[in-house]
DNA sequence: GTCTATAACCGGATAGAC
DNA sequence: GTCTATCCGGTTATAGAC
């Protein structure tokens, strides 16, 4: 592993990503951002002139990856078990690696959807693929008739849910142990595979 | 329908959910709850002393509802099937009321979790029922061998996060039409429960 | 590019008249 | 109980030296 040497710049990004994922961009603070960067205040406004824009910045650069990670699983996907095995587990990991992450762009979308609706286009995801591969599959007769997009939905549902609510389920289900809770997430994979394929297969073993 | 004469202090509740609940803790502003309630600024402090007061009280009248419904629920079902009924159909029927509470109870619990630790105890919620529910039917062979916390969780995040979702997946998935969004989340308790039986009963039809 | 000092602003909270 | 006026702390943003 080589020591990386961040750029002042590199520096900011990333704790100005640290603090907003956990503070949201009300709650963050400029001063914050700078202590954990080991900078000065007022170099934030130098590199990146408002608050407004920093956040923008952070946000593109968190947001990108996850749409990435999806759209590709999606499109190189040629069946529908596939689909589903290769999302699941690499959402997952997607997701443990970064568990604030869906909050922090749930929570950014709800206060401001607008912000967004660029970066959706730009991700140029591609919703169709999933409905053909659930029809193709469909007609041969071995899978249910439920909605495609339902299924869309509860997939990801089932993946990201679990970190959103972290704190509630870590407290209601497992009497505030978090152990408990990761040995819950890391049988989370092969759970929603298995629950996913029992639902929507006709004759699933 | 009796028009109701809110006193001072209801309309003040009433502005401040949907400020705090739209806008988060942070973002809310007090200005703009004493507009939307149609008083003055100071009258707030005068009933609430503070800021911080004032979402503690929001913010258990928003829980409390969804803990009392949940629990009411997991108490009253003779077994698995009217549970999962019962539950879906509840739930979902409170969260088109309130689409807005679960993103808002998510957010805060992420932001501080400590606030609500005592008001997950106090809604006394039973936990081991549903684990005895399929336990039983476990024994009959009627179920598949899931673990009966990862059901719980996948019939939560089922109900749940269509409506945190919401902006996203009516950007993605609908191309930002509103209406079709609402039909999807009108089809979606019989979906869910429909999948949900799928996927545990052994020889679902 | 980086720092110190400070301006400009905003928002929660209080004082006090009515 | 309700209002107007004001305070005061904190936070973003800028000016200017080095």
């Amino acid at each position: 592993m080589v020591k990386k040497i961040e750029s002042t710049e590199e520096k900011i990004i990333t704790s100005a990503k640290s603090v907003f994922i956990r503070k949201g961009i009300d709650g963050a603070r400029m001063q914050e951002i700078a202590d954990e960067a080991g900078i000065n205040k007022s170099l934030l406004h130098y590199y990146f002139r408002s608050k407004d824009k920093l956040f923008d910045r952070v946000f593109s650069e968190s947001f990108l990856p996850v749409a990435k990670t999806i759209s590709r699983v999606f499109e190189s996907s040629p069946d529908i078990n596939t689909l589903i095995e290769g999302f699941v587990t690499n959402y997952i990991i997607l997701l443990r690696k970064n568990p604030h992450l869906p909050h922090f762009i749930l929570h950014e979308l709800n206060r401001n959807p607008e912000r967004i609706v660029e970066q959706i286009q730009s991700s140029n995801f591609n919703k169709t693929r999933i409905v053909e591969l659930l029809s193709n599959d469909a007609d041969a007769n071995k899978l249910k008739a439920f909605d495609p997009i339902h299924i869309v939905v509860n997939i990801i549902a089932l993946c990201v849910f679990p970190f959103v609510a972290q704190p509630i389920l870590q407290g209601f289900l497992f009497n505030d142990n978090e152990a408990d809770f990761q040995k819950f997430i890391n049988e989370r994979t092969q759970h929603i595979i298995a629950f996913v394929k029992s639902a929507i297969f006709i004759n699933h073993s």
